[in-house]
DNA sequence: GAGCACTGC
């Protein structure tokens, strides 16, 4: 990256640089760009030595006579007054600097509302293809009254004369099957390939057999898909439909994108870490690739931010087709959100014309209760009441049950679906007119001080509040009831929900930058850059785990470890088990512990069962990485059996979805030359491989049952379903801390403290492991 | 002795 010019005056001397680099090397052992430039930055705002001290001291560094000097001396070589350059990466208050405003917008074209009925989230299965007309023919004739139809010549001239164009269009003007095929007829496709990037699979797959068939060629040709674990591509493929992972996945391997003439990255409003991290490297591709196009398309108007970052790139308008939402607010604010909404839902039943209902809530448990009680409700009502059929949605439901919510419901009869999030922009719901927002979701924090997650209830945004609000006005106008008051909408909600990048652990992310040869990842090009701690957390562990060397450069092992799609944590786990003989073993438990916490289910009614089921695997007290494997071992026995999974109470979806990871982890150990190798009955050796990955994540026993983690000091606890809940070893390893009602440990493993030592000696001593 | 919103590689 070349990023580094423009910082005008404050750019400070290489003399300077050496010498920080050399006291921080002295210090912790550790030096890189980013942590010089960081220091750097500390003594340019501080105020004094102790200002420094304090600020370092802050971040996470001990106190020492040497940190002391090193405040001192930085202070005194460092000038010292408020910098004049911009500062973007830091303070980002007030984004609208107003003057660079699309050229554009005064082009901008609208044509008349079309009310037909095709949709680019689409579903591809619907049986409603009329008899009379080719399937073909009603294609075509979706095509031709999409909004976006006749836009087609002026937005094929804007792309031609701009570099990056950004395209807002609302779900349903077309864009996403449209502009693909616009850019193949007008020849983009003979440069190289179209690229389109989805946030999700599902979406990558139905939108490529969508334009297939509209293209009438077969799925995998000239048009295709590629998303993880699938590949619907061949050499003849040139629209190119895939989730926004893969195409940075591809990035490694090809960083100048040679093989694509364009790149349209839709739906980028949803913000994902991949499509932010795309937006930084994408710009800096196109600086020095004139020859490639990016298309950013967002379905928010307020799109004056992605101008602003792409240098102005100019704003292309599509009108969509949208019926009126009408929006209701509670005159006073609501006591009890999960009451009101339920009494909501009886409210709108009894006196509203028909139409299905959606409410949006935040988890499993609270719509499980809400439906208990809607159930008592409606059982007192009378017999001249319609039937009110109550319906459930999120992800972890089971996918038969999930398939209820789009069942036919007796005539006469209304729906009301109670859903999470899921509900908002990953499904739709055909038949809504009536919403009913409470305004609240579980939204996942990560402070990096401590690197501990949270899932907390969180108020929602006004931009997720009126894309809630739209799902009622899909197919009709459509009402939206909002449990708040009109005022509180306006005053108490922010504008836009942070963006991922910014709430989430980057340690994976940092590797992946390094390796595209990413220098100082402070002065990234991020749109809405995360903190300087959270990037400095991720490099020091990644310099931790033997990934990136003494001066912030990826190492052999860094590389090895970027060949897998995991947590930089887990693939150094994959990498040491060579040493350790039992790659084989540790693939599986990677693939246990990547596909999360949804592997044991504990129905209503069942827990005792269920848990008992679970701790047959623990059998020896081996712990939950072992136990893990032990799943997956059984379940591979039984030839990978169904019946096994409900027997034991296991989610099939989940094991089904390690077995998927396991083998793409078995395919690519041999890439980065490591054997595939079991050691069954060496536990120790695979307790080793693990304690290589994760011996950051170490904790010793203390009074009471409490734990004590050993290098950055905080009480946690073992989680209650936990193998090893009641046995209390007195040195463990543990795969995540997650903050619920306490700190608890997740996947907790015995650990001998020697080994601590023997695996880390940069980052552990003696004195750290010796038992008090 | 307790709870997983949603994605993705």
């Amino acid at each position: 990256m070349s990023g580094d010019s423009k910082s005008g005056e404050w750019e400070c001397n290489d003399a300077l640089k050496t010498w920080v680099s050399n006291r921080l090397l002295a210090l912790l052992g550790f030096s890189s760009p980013e942590f010089v430039e960081f220091a750097i930055g500390l003594a340019k705002q501080a105020t004094s030595a102790a200002d420094v001290v304090g600020k370092l001291e802050e971040y996470g560094l001990a106190f020492s006579d040497d940190l002391y000097l090193f405040a001192e001396e930085i202070f005194s070589k460092v000038p010292w007054k408020v910098s004049p350059r911009k500062q973007k990466t830091y303070e980002n208050e007030d984004g609208t600097t107003g003057s660079g405003k699309a050229v554009f917008e005064d082009q901008i074209e609208f044509i008349k509302e079309s009310m037909l009925k095709v949709d680019d989230e689409m579903s591809i299965e619907s049986p409603q293809i009329s008899k009379a007309k080719s399937k073909l023919e009603t294609l075509h004739e979706d095509w031709r009254t999409l909004p976006i139809y006749a836009h087609r010549d002026s937005l094929l001239k804007a792309i031609e004369e701009h570099q990056v164009l950004v395209i807002v269009g609302e779900t349903g003007s077309g864009k996403t099957t449209q502009i693909p095929q616009y850019l193949h007829e007008a020849g983009y496709t003979k440069r190289g390939k179209v690229a389109c990037t989805q946030p999700r699979r599902f979406a990558a797959m139905s939108v490529a057999a969508r334009v297939s068939q509209e293209m009438d060629i077969k799925l995998g040709h000239e048009v295709g898909y590629s998303i993880r674990f699938e590949d619907c591509t061949s050499e003849k493929t040139v629209l190119k439909y895939m989730t926004d992972g893969k195409l940075l996945r591809e990035l490694l391997g090809e960083p100048d994108l040679a093989s694509y003439s364009v790149i349209m990255v839709d739906e980028a409003h949803e913000r994902t870490v991949s499509t932010d991290v795309l937006f930084g490297l994408l710009k800096d591709i196109a600086r020095f690739r004139k020859d490639i196009k990016i298309l950013i398309s967002s379905a928010t108007p307020d799109a004056s931010k992605f101008s602003d970052f792409f240098d102005c790139a100019p704003i292309y308008r599509i009108s969509g087709r949208r019926y009126p939402v009408e929006i209701q607010y509670t005159k006073a604010p609501v006591a009890d959100y999960l009451d009101a909404a339920i009494v909501a839902v009886l409210q709108i039943h009894v006196t509203q014309p028909p139409g299905d209902i959606l409410v949006f809530l935040t988890g499993q448990e609270e719509i499980e209760s809400a439906e208990e009680i809607l159930k008592h409700k409606i059982s007192g009502f009378g017999s001249e009441i319609p039937e009110l059929v109550i319906c459930k949605i999120f992800s972890n439901l089971p996918a038969e049950l999930q398939a209820k919510i789009f069942q036919p419901i007796p005539i006469g009869s209304r729906k009301v679906v109670l859903a999470t999030n899921i509900a908002e922009a990953s499904l739709t719901i055909d038949g809504i007119n009536y919403v009913i927002d409470p305004g609240f979701c579980k939204m996942e924090s990560y402070n990096p001080r401590t690197g501990m997650e949270s899932l907390q209830v969180t108020s929602i945004s006004k931009a997720s509040a009126d894309q809630r609000a739209g799902r009622s006005g899909r197919t009709g106008p459509g009402k939206c009831f909002r449990l708040c008051t009109a005022d509180s909408y306006k005053t108490k909600l922010d504008d836009n929900t942070p963006p991922e990048i910014q709430r989430t652990n980057l340690t994976s992310v940092v590797l992946s930058l390094k390796i595209l040869g990413i220098q100082n990842l402070l002065n990234f090009d991020f749109m809405d850059p995360p903190s300087n701690e959270a990037l400095l957390k991720a490099l020091e562990l990644l310099f931790a785990l033997g990934a990136l060397n003494k001066l912030g450069e990826v190492t052999k092992v860094g590389r090895q470890m970027a060949g897998f799609p995991l947590d930089p944590m887990l693939s150094k786990m994959i990498v040491a088990s060579d040493k350790y003989k039992c790659s084989d073993e540790v693939i599986s438990i990677a693939a246990m512990l990547s596909v999360g916490n949804s592997i044991f289910y504990r129905p209503k009614g069942e827990q005792v069962h269920a848990d008992h089921a679970r701790m047959s695997f623990h059998t020896g007290n081996v712990g939950d990485h072992i136990a893990l494997m032990n799943v997956y071992n059984s379940w591979r026995e039984t030839n990978y059996s169904t019946q096994w999974c409900y027997e034991n109470y296991i989610q099939v979806r989940s094991m089904r979805r390690a077995r998927d990871i396991r083998d793409q982890l078995e395919r690519l150990i041999e890439r980065v030359e490591i054997e595939l190798t079991g050691c069954p009955n060496d536990l120790q050796a695979i307790k080793k491989a693990i304690t290589s990955g994760f011996f950051s994540h170490s904790a010793r026993l203390q009074n009471y049952g409490s734990y004590r983690t050993v290098k950055h000091p905080r009480i946690v606890h073992i989680h209650p379903s936990s193998g090893l809940a009641d046995n209390f070893p007195r040195w463990v390893v543990y795969h995540e801390v997650v903050l619920t009602t306490k700190e608890y440990m997740r996947n907790v493993t015995e650990l001998k403290p020697q080994w601590l030592v023997e695996i880390a000696p940069h980052y552990y001593q003696m004195k750290d492991v010796e038992d008090a």
